[in-house]
DNA sequence: TATGAATGAGAGTTCATTCAT
DNA sequence: AATGAATGAACTCTCATTCAT
């Protein structure tokens, strides 16, 4: 998922200096553990500079954000920055990688543990609404989407990906929860950018005016909302 | 309505190059007469150059639309932008002034001519759900909201004018539609974002994958959850 | 001559704001002379960069001159390049349009004017001879073909405009000096670049080594050598 | 020949990022024996880098050429060519010390081998004829002088070791073949590079337009400008 | 000695803004 | 008011060189 870009690369491929960790069988006469403790270090790096990079995204949006100030943030060179990654665009894409990642890992964990039908589902949307408040992910997924937009080269791919990894999700973890829908991928796919639409819409207003859509607010409405979109899938199905 | 930010914050990261350190953001509305003829080529000028800037923001977002661009759209110079404008920010914030008029007086002709109070109701809801497929506007809605929740030290008034504007429209032209709101500035507001979001967020979501959240699902849901809004504020009043 | 480049754009097209002189009819309305006061100047600021980058091309060659030195050398900035000139590419190989076209312009003038045939041959072996002593033009000529030598993409094309450059002052000027050439474009392209060669080489090496090539050797057998290369293509012939 | 260029000159334009204030070129010569297992490793890594470099400047020039690529093209690390050299400078210098030495060692094989005096005279003429289609050779040859030239707080003293490399073989070796020259190491050198323009100068123009200046055309002329060099100084001696 | 991650100076380029016209 | 050449700050990206391992 949003591993191809432009030109058909990966992104790993991308960057300068980074190596499969796994390497096989080390060449004779050179060492054992080439760099394990180099290649740790690097790995922080990198880690750190993935995070100072979205912790700036969302703060700055994707067009004013400067790889300095990224650089910096991870307490790292603009050098290091270039030798982890291809340039803004990799970061950015890079780390929608990771989100989709985190997510399907979330859902997996409080979702699937759980004996009961209706256990899972509460469960589901408990998670889905709990996500309102993490305004900072929103933004990102904002910026993440006007940025498709607005590079009609990538766009298709880049929202076929999304979905991809969102559907992934719904289908395998999530199959038995909504039975009439198994199959209907595109059903599942119009509801994740039916809820979607609501997260952000609500993110961004929040940020925008917190005293007056304030988080009881949110509270009172979202909830119902999203039963609506949900419910309306399994009236149609 | 967006009058008066006037001076001396500096926004380091607003733009590059020379830096202009007023930030005011005066009137889009005419001065007195300096000669009628003059004004009119003028007031051309100045038009042509905003329904450019309009059309760029949307295209490329503000941070990175250029003034050259905006200029060579309406057929101008950059000069003639910068006889017109201060700056990027005004002519952004200008516009939104603009939108906030459009918006008012759309309204009022749309919805106060009618006599039966339950007519009005549904002209308006007409509208507004009318408004999901203007995704131009509402994608500039998004960028207003990222711009203004990205500068601080604007934040809280670009907000209050921004709501202002809309719940004068409402309080104004709409009272009577419902009463019991009447003089509850604080819920019609909160329900005008909830509005917002709705339509931002499906806006960005349509434009993002329309063949997934494509025309038939937004009207299939859309005018169901904002209903769900309206109804809410009423129950609840 | 070299006006073609990479993606088939004239070098003319390739700079931005530059504008054709001739615009033939005024528009209505607007002023007759609509800047040639700053048309003027703008073709002072251009023929000064032009300089300034000849002479520091043949200083510092082309990979390492920058683009600053060049803007500082004529008194500009470095925006007054970019608004000239597409890139360091662009006014270097503008820089040999203009020197062939100076290159044809001199044969014509020293040449084309004598009545005697035996006069103008002299005179045209003069004129070569004399090139041996401007090291500068000979270096920025070795430049030249090492840059196009090493620019796979290019090479062709500039080795046809190069030679279809000096060939045409050669079949049009000097037609009748060499009579029995007259229509054997390959021969007398051959000679071209033997000439050249024979320049290029000696330009180099009286710059690397002054004291031991100096001007008496060069004059002692330069001549010499042109002679041979002339004579073999009459005996050949 | 080129040892030491020791210390302290600024060259500012040579490079980038951070400078290595000395500039000292040491031999390519072996030193001691630290041990000779791990010298043979080492040397093998040595000259690996110097064939390498040789390859990336006479495709690159000097200028353009990256460490990095030197390092890859030898199948090794950026560590390993700092290991072995100061720096770029350095490698390039000292391939120039290789080139003589194999220069000197061509010349030896080829030419003292023989009894006759006039056979000898002609194996000399032929190995130089020959080098004309090493045209790689020439090209680094070329880059060579050109580095010089733009470089005057060395120029002299790499003037000076070029020809005293050359000159070397001349004198020792050659002695006897131009016995009116012995003595004579102002002409000898001048002779030297008036060779040395030619085949630099035809190298240069024949990678340039192939197709024009073919091998034939080569084969045609430059033996017969070379034996006019020759004969000149035996002439006037 | 060799590795390669990291540094950071600096080059190329863009573009908001100014200013002479 | 409008033009567009020119400025120069700021940004992206490259690469010689250093340094911990």
């Amino acid at each position: 998922m949003y591993i191809m870009l432009e030109g058909g690369e990966s992104i790993q491929k991308m960057s300068r200096g980074r190596r499969n960790p796994e390497q096989g069988i080390p060449l004779a006469e050179e060492e054992e553990q080439p760099g394990l403790r180099q290649m740790l270090k690097s790995e922080k790096t990198r880690a750190g500079l993935l995070r100072a990079a979205e912790k700036i995204f969302a703060r700055d949006g994707f067009e004013a954000s400067r790889i300095e100030d990224i650089a910096a943030e991870a307490g790292r060179s603009r050098g290091a920055f270039y030798a982890n990654f291809k340039g803004k665009t990799e970061v950015f894409l890079t780390l929608r990688t990771l989100a989709a990642q985190r997510h399907a890992r979330m859902v997996r964990e409080r979702v699937l543990g759980l004996q009961d039908q209706e256990a899972r589902y509460q469960a589901l949307i408990g998670y889905i609404v709990e996500q309102i408040y993490d305004t900072q992910a929103q933004l990102l997924q904002i910026e993440f989407k006007l940025f498709a937009l607005r590079h009609p080269k990538m766009q298709a791919r880049l929202a076929e990906m999304h979905l991809e990894a969102s559907t992934r999700v719904n289908e395998q973890e999530l199959s038995g929860l909504f039975p009439e829908k198994t199959g209907r991928a595109a059903e599942m796919r119009c509801s994740t950018l039916e809820v979607e639409a609501l997260l952000e819409g609500f993110a961004l207003n929040t940020r925008f005016s917190p005293d007056v859509l304030d988080e009881a607010s949110i509270q009172a409405i979202v909830p119902r909302l999203m039963a609506q979109i949900l419910s309306r899938s399994e009236a149609e199905s």
